[in-house]
RNA sequence: GCCCGGAUGGCGAAAUUGGCAGACGCAGCGGACUUAAAAUCCGCAGACCGCAAGGUCGUGGGGGUUCAAGUCCCCCUCCGGGCACCA
């Protein structure tokens, strides 16, 4: 038996053994500190929900990230590699519910199966730095950071919509709603409730996240689109609308107020006050609200708001145009919003289509005020949204551009004091508010006396009570503990209560990653010493999924955590990428399509290296990438053939003297060949990152040394030669196979880890080829292919190319009209 | 509806700056080794015509620019993703 697998590659015994050993070698991925001396480079992945299950989503992102850190390590860098948990979540809660399992014995024992899964994977990370959100080391930070924030004022509470279903009596999270149904009753509606809810005021922050964006160009230009429609910053005029009778006013914005002799109404939402107020004295009008706000409702249930039909009432009072005074009716219709702008909108179906198709709807004059720039252009039919155009039937302001008009009205206004220019983003501030167990505890207390009182930093962590019911009774589970909820106000020692929202959990990962520079700091988030050093994050990686929610938070957060002091940097990353999803059979594997690879199925029949370095293989790694269990088995054969040629020849290059000479014309082929192969990875390393080139590359690079077996093995290739050429086959191997990359540099005699090893370098006069080899074209055509010394001149080229044999026998009877010469390149020649 | 991707052999893909389309791998076919198989090694392999030499066609479709287009420009189709009454 032991002859059988000595001459077998065979990863079920050498990643293990390899895995003790770096188990055992904590220096081997640790960070150094600053003093070091190296360059820093700290590369970061997305860290994962402890499911309890590592998916091929994440062993691709993770395989990415590994490569790169392995690579840079080998570049001498000082390198910050760290991994964690995010930590909190529903999950949980619902694996409490489900197997009676508390919450955090669950979680903690996830992580503990998805960190052996990483380490058998060979991921290399540096464990003494991880970060477990869900432990009250580190949420207290996200209370400190609360507190903080309630300090400067950018927390705040607030009235606001949440989602109830009424069978679990309980609120659910946005991702809970399916379809507008509850996901464990799949029939009942789910409903929206009023809460009181904390809001932390990232607004506040709207523009500089815009602006910033301009200064992110590491990150990918989509990520960044996203981001600046998800602010949505709109330029435009707030202008008051007087109420006839009342005097009351009603503030709408516009972006376009040069139409504002087009206004033919005014359009409030379902919801705003003023509606409430005309309500109170009209039943009629009340019962048809109601019902605009319900068809509302239920379209934002089903999903499709865009789709719903326009309807509105009409209130039957008028409020007065401040520019020309005319009166316009006031409606109530269903499609303003009331979270947006003002909530009331000067409505002009001429220029714009929604008041269009609702003005026509219900007989609502319809006025042209925009004409086109050129007068003997015919006019366009209405609505004409278009800019570009002068003023018409509009006064005064008759004959001007609709940019110049706009400024006109806009300085009008704000002498008159009924309006402004006014920016207004789509962005809203953060609801962090969940009527939920497994999170951070809001560390507020209620005080009949003081009101609301912060939690004294002292009294930090305000920590989650372990025993918690978990069930499916309305409101806050911490709610009814009673040891949780009884307290005592910090200001005046009378009882009060504690808070018993939780906080969302893309508050923790809103900053974690400074957490890794630090993570067992107990008195402070982090030293801003030693974030300094590492930050900003050289490279960031993650899933698309994440472009605006996680990316948006943790740039707030950055900012907010430069104005406390605690780093000098405005955005987190300067690089980011993002990786496609992993398909099968033309889906996102998922559980409800059935078509989940499990990661440690792929290991235990073909190992890490063979999964991981498929993963890399069978696309570029920003595409999607279909698995094919087939390919898989691909990767590992090639590497059971890099294992043969390795061992094969080790004995040979362990042997060779280091003076030896290595020439040849076979090691000659042989090394520029290995070249240039040092020479692609480095590259693509630095920029283009479509590691599935490269992986193509080192098995090109083995055929080639492959081919050549019988001069290696008759000697025609130097023994140094042949050490050098499976050194370096080793080392570029070793950022995507890290434990055969290990195993072969033993093999090879090798001393010490191979993750201290320089990288290899490329020699220009190696790689450089001594001929070149060009197409020859007749009409673009290619006719043959002919060889020159390299260097040659064009003259040279062109002369070869006209001598060719095919040439020549082509261009009997014809006339060469033209030649073309591209040098080093091709030749292409012109004939009739 | 708007914004972003993408479409290349039987399949995953490559072609980095307009310059040999299909590298590398999978599946397939033929051969060597073997009593046989597995494993391994060698070879073939875009489609069509042809015994062959060779020829014609070919990167979703149509048009264009160019000596030369997968790559650039215009129009269109399909697939994936994001946003969606944002005033």
């Amino acid at each position: 038996m032991a002859d059988d697998t000595e001459q077998r590659y065979d990863p079920a015994t050498i990643e293990p053994k390899w895995q003790q050993r770096w188990a055992a070698d904590a220096a081997l991925y640790a960070a150094e500190p600053a003093s070091c001396g190296k360059p820093k480079y700290y590369v970061l992945e997305m860290l994962p929900y402890p499911s309890g299950q590592l998916h091929m989503g994440h062993v691709r992102n993770y395989s990415i990230g590994d490569a790169l850190a392995r690579h840079m390590w080998m570049r001498g860098y000082n390198v910050l590699h760290p991994m964690g948990w995010d930590a909190f979540g529903l999950p949980a809660e619902n694996a409490a519910l489900k197997n009676n399992t508390p919450p955090r014995e669950w979680t903690l024992a996830n992580i503990a199966a998805m960190r052996r899964q990483m380490e058998r994977l060979g991921l290399g990370y540096d464990w003494a730095t991880e970060v477990t959100t869900c432990l009250p080391e580190y949420y207290r930070w996200n209370q400190w950071f609360f507190l903080r924030m309630y300090e400067k004022g950018l927390v705040y509470r607030k009235q606001s919509k949440v989602n109830w279903c009424p069978e679990c009596a309980t609120v659910l999270a946005n991702e809970q709603v399916v379809n507008g149904c509850c996901w464990r009753h799949e029939e009942t509606l789910v409903e929206q409730r009023d809460l009181e809810q904390w809001f932390l005021r990232i607004t506040a922050y709207a523009q500089e996240l815009l602006d910033g964006l301009d200064t992110l160009d590491g990150w990918p230009e989509k990520v960044r689109t996203m981001q600046r429609n998800w602010i949505g910053r709109s330029e435009g005029t707030d202008v008051d609308f007087t109420i006839e009778g009342s005097g009351e006013r009603i503030r709408v914005f516009t972006t376009r107020v040069d139409t504002i002799f087009g206004v033919t109404s005014v359009q409030l939402a379902p919801q705003h006050p003023l509606v409430k107020d005309f309500c109170a004295a009209d039943a009629e009008l009340k019962a048809k609200v109601d019902g605009l706000i319900e068809e509302q409702k239920k379209a934002r249930e089903a999903g499709d708001v865009g789709a719903i039909e326009k309807h509105g009432v009409a209130t039957g009072r008028w409020a007065v145009n401040p520019y020309s005074g005319e009166p316009v009716p006031i409606w109530v219709a269903n499609y303003i919003l009331m979270d947006y702008g003002t909530g009331a909108i000067m409505s002009v179906p001429g220029h714009d289509e929604r008041d269009f198709e609702f003005a026509t709807k219900y007989g609502i004059e319809i006025r042209r005020v925009i004409a086109p720039a050129d007068p003997d252009a015919e006019e366009p039919a209405l609505p004409f949204t278009s800019e570009d155009g002068i003023l018409t039937n509009s006064g005064e302001y008759n004959g001007l551009s609709c940019e110049a008009a706009q400024k006109k009205l806009q300085e009008l206004a704000a002498r008159a004091g009924f309006g402004q220019a006014t920016v207004t983003f789509r962005l809203k501030d953060w609801g962090v508010s969940r009527q939920r167990y497994w999170g951070t505890p809001i560390p507020m207390i209620h005080c009949e006396k003081d009101g609301l009182v912060p939690v004294p930093d002292e009294q930090l962590p305000v920590v989650l009570p372990a025993q918690v019911a978990i069930t499916q009774q309305g409101g806050s589970p911490l709610g009814r503990v009673a040891e949780f909820l009884h307290t005592t106000c910090p200001k005046c020692g009378a009882p009060a209560r504690r808070e018993t929202d939780t906080m969302d959990t893309f508050v923790d990962s809103s900053w974690y990653f400074y957490r890794y520079t630090d993570a067992k700091n107990a008195g402070m988030p982090f030293d801003p010493a030693k974030a300094a050093y590492w930050f900003p994050i050289d490279q960031y990686i993650g899933g698309v999924e994440h472009a605006i929610l996680h990316l948006i938070y943790s740039r707030f957060w950055t900012k907010v955590m430069r104005d406390l002091g605690l780093t000098p940097n405005s955005e987190p990353a300067t690089r980011l990428f993002t990786q496609g999803m992993v398909i099968k059979d033309g889906a996102k594997m998922s559980k409800s399509k059935g078509n989940v690879v499990s990661p440690d199925d792929m290991v235990a029949r073909y190992g890490a290296d063979a999964t991981r370095m498929y993963a890399l293989f069978a696309a570029p790694p920003d595409r999607d990438l279909d698995w094919q269990e087939d390919g898989v088995a691909g990767v590992s054969r090639f590497l059971a053939r890099v294992w043969r040629l390795v061992t094969k020849y080790a004995a040979v290059a362990r042997a060779a003297e280091c003076d030896g000479h290595s020439d040849g014309a076979a090691a000659a082929g042989l090394l520029r060949k290995l070249h240039q192969t040092i020479a692609k990875i480095t590259q693509d390393f630095e920029g283009r990152w479509h590691f599935n080139t490269c992986v193509a590359a080192i098995m090109e690079l083995v055929n080639e040394i492959q081919a050549a077996d019988a001069q290696l093995d008759s000697g025609a290739v130097p023994p140094l030669a042949i050490r050098e050429l499976l050194r370096t086959l080793v080392l570029l191997l070793a950022p995507f196979a890290p434990y055969l990359a290990a195993e072969l540099w033993e093999e090879l005699g090798e001393e010490g880890a191979i993750l201290r090893a320089q990288w290899p370098v490329s020699d220009a006069d190696l790689a450089r080829e001594s001929e070149l080899e060009f197409p020859v074209q007749i009409n673009g055509k290619l006719v043959e292919v002919v060889r020159v010394p390299a260097g040659a001149a064009s003259a040279a080229m062109e002369a070869a190319a006209l001598a060719g044999e095919r040439v020549k026998t082509r261009t009997v009877g014809k006339s060469v009209v033209k030649v073309i010469v591209i040098p080093g390149k091709l030749v292409n020649l012109v004939v009739k």
